[in-house]
DNA sequence: TGCAATACGCAAGTCTCGTATCGTTTCATC
DNA sequence: GATGAAACGATACGAGACTTGCGTATTGCA
């Protein structure tokens, strides 16, 4: 109960968990290692993995989540659909074709375990979610999209056909869904039907 | 080998361990049953089911994708939009609350299992894809979209949020966002756009 | 009628997850 | 110092997934 009582927790234990778990997902995958071998690599006893993490599923999505959970993905560019484009990109180049199964396991593993779904939408969600907020409330206040714009739908056509590739599909996002998701925003939500350079690309070579 | 050689496959123990294995996920849920009860219920033995099929996961992906694997979800309407919409109910309606869980489960099961991932995008995956593509393909040929439309795009963008909302945000699919994916295919692919300034309008006349 | 091949039920054995309990160690507080 | 609370490594445990091996049953073929 009281943190200050009692013999304090091992300093570098919860970092070292991470690491292993890290090593041994990017190593094995997910079903390849066992949290004997978490807590081997680490150094410490098995319970000082599950003081700290209640599952496997848990611990996994903790130490693939647990570095650059503080990057602001859809930064500042200047305009939205930069913005948009930029961190669709800085997306696609985090679920690139390398890491798909490493990731997959992970969105499975999070399905059915509620703890586990927390600690992902917390560490990895949120701060993405965000980060596409604060574009779309500048974006309004730049007059490129409308004060009626829902972030949450916005976020939801973004995200969502990115993890179906991903995931489902099993495949790269290509060039042409990338357009398609940026261009169906700004269909969707723009201010001014005023030509966005996300149309004319598609016309302009004619 | 030869299938023709040796004793035959007891015919009937597939579909009772299928059953059995339906019938327990409803009644209990994935964690909630072992491989020995599916073999106890369906009157057979434990490696009986292992024959069949080589692990929980992949049981239990068969079982819930064995029925209703040939519905044309996105069925004739009479128009795109119509297709569109009661397909993405139809959808919805399966996602929905009571069978939430169950379809967490499903994913679950999939997590560390290449082989029931494969089997589920055969048994529910493709279906659904290739009814949509025929209903795509049913609207230009009315001229309701676009000759280039991109079915795999189309796909992406209708299936997406969904898969996004189940297992992310683990809810339910809001009728706006629904709206805003059937207008969102709309505006980018629909050949004939009344006034609204859709992309097509603006390259065709090139 | 034999024989090879395969499926069958059954049971024993291995592996891993997650829990519980041991004696020990490290801290704050008395 | 002594004490109590909590973390530590180690280990035993129950449950369930999956494997392996046994003896038997059922088929096609020689």
């Amino acid at each position: 109960m009281n943190p200050a009582v009692g013999r304090p927790r091992s300093s570098g234990a919860d970092e070292a968990i991470l690491r292993a778990g890290r090593e041994l997902m990017t190593e094995h995958g997910y079903a390849g290692f066992s949290m004997d071998e978490v807590a081997r690599r680490a150094g410490v006893g098995r319970q000082s993995v599950y003081r700290r993490w209640p599952s496997k599923p848990v611990l996994v999505v903790a130490a693939m989540t647990s570095v650059g959970a503080d990057v602001d993905v859809f930064a500042d560019t200047g305009s939205f659909e930069g913005d948009l484009r930029s961190g669709l990109e800085a997306m696609r180049a985090l679920y690139h074709r390398s890491s798909a199964a490493l990731f997959a396991d992970v969105y499975f593993a999070m399905a059915s375990d509620l703890a586990a779904r927390d600690l992902f939408n917390e560490n990895h969600v949120r701060p993405r979610r965000r980060s596409l907020a604060r574009a779309v409330e500048r974006a309004i206040e730049r007059g490129e999209l409308a004060r009626e714009t829902d972030v949450s739908t916005v976020t939801d056509l973004v995200s969502g056909p990115f993890l179906y590739r991903r995931l489902i599909a099993a495949d790269d996002l290509r060039d042409v869904l990338l357009d398609a998701i940026v261009e169906a925003v700004l269909l969707l939500y723009g201010a001014k039907p005023q030509q966005s350079s996300a149309t004319i690309d598609r016309c302009s070579p004619a």
